[in-house]
DNA sequence: TGGTCAACTACCTAAATTGGTAGTAGCAGG
DNA sequence: CCTGCTACTACCAATTTAGGTAGTTGACCA
């Protein structure tokens, strides 16, 4: 009764790994976890659908580099039918590029290959338990996205509370006269103020207005 | 000797906050760490500058709800005069627009205050040693901001290689006139590109494309 | 081989945007 | 109390954009 009552509780994962050296490294680690149990290992993706709906594992270890399909590709596909189970990308490169379009296609974790083996365990209990585990360097790029993504031009501080309200609507797609409805002025007062928006954003047409309104974030 | 040495060695940190009895807690918690060193513990951001160019820490653990100068204003503050502080936000809350504020304003992690006493031990090490430590939820958070990102809409997809050019440059705010030049092509050419554009992407204006194009990615 | 379709090229007119000009109200400093 | 400055309102002429129409080429398929 305690072998399957352990059974139950641990966290039932398959992985998808074409380095069969490393591949095996794996097997090995996790055949002594009890907390953990790997339904299977593949070699490829072709088949990530009748995997995942035949096994119906918790939480996924994702090679990014294979050949075929990659494992960013592969998490893409998974997500168009499945939202919830956890994916924890394993690479050797740490790559922005990489980086950020494994967790654009809807990644939970990323570890690099170098992590030790009770770092991967410790990876899989946790995005288990509603965390979302990254090697340090990877957390720390991840962060960094953020820094500079405020506003810092300082040109959105010098815009007034009227020509903010424009500027939000310019970015909405609203045309003179619909701003011009919509805040019960003239086209011509509009007219004014966009023209003033553009001076103080360094801008001459509505379209680099909002590409500049979007990119630096001038609007809260 | 001894001693001299591991204080050479110990992380040296100060601490922003308020609250007296988590702020004693803190005290007793690095008083019995070797490889911590709390130099000073403030209860109010007003001097931030001062502080840390006297005392020179090389970690701050910054409680975000404080009188006065928030947390969030005071990390925004000090990345004005240095870049390379590791600073850990520390809070009760976990309210999405805190955590974003304080990434963008240049946090590099982001604890709850409900972390155990070695959970802030151990993140406060990683953060020095070029991590980014955050509680499980919060990293989750982070990611899930990624998730989404990404060219979803398959719209960009239908665009041809041509219509993608002169989006790209509309973007940049060129005008029918500029693309024209910049492509080889009549003015007319252009309009009918764009006016595809408008198509392909349900708009009808040049701003709505553009808003489009930069908030849905779909320009690579 | 003829038909269909998508992509790219081009012209024209009506409508919208840009940039110049100007008046009024409110507020800070001398 | 007046001056200068900023924000907001408004009109007009010149330019640009939006939307309609159409010819050419190349690819794919029956």
């Amino acid at each position: 009764m305690t072998l399957a009552e352990t059974d139950d509780l641990a966290v039932k994962i398959i992985i998808y790994e074409d380095n069969a050296d490393y591949g095996d490294a794996l097997r090995i680690l996790f055949s002594h976890e009890k907390d953990i149990e790997l339904l299977s290992l593949f070699t490829n993706c072709s088949t990530v659908k009748e995997d995942i709906e035949a096994l119906k594992p918790e939480v996924i270890l994702m090679d990014i580099d294979m050949p075929g399909m990659n494992g960013i590709e592969a998490v893409r596909k998974i997500r168009q039918f499945n939202k919830v189970v956890d994916i924890i990308m394993v690479t050797i490169f740490d790559r922005d590029e990489h980086i950020f379009k494994a967790l654009q296609a809807g990644a939970t974790g990323y570890l690099l290959k170098t992590s030790s083996p009770d770092k991967i365990k410790e990876s899989i209990k946790e995005v288990h338990n509603g965390g979302a585990p990254m090697s340090a360097g990877i957390a720390r790029k991840v962060m960094s996205f953020f820094a500079g993504t405020g506003n810092t031009s300082a040109e959105a501080d010098n815009l007034s509370i009227r020509e903010k309200e424009v500027l939000g609507l310019l970015v909405k797609g609203y045309s003179y006269k619909m701003i011009a409805a919509s805040l019960h002025i003239s086209i011509n007062t509009v007219s004014f103020h966009i023209k003033k928006i553009y001076e103080k954003l360094h801008v001459n047409s509505m379209s680099e207005a909002v590409a500049k309104a979007i990119q630096g974030n001038l609007l809260d």
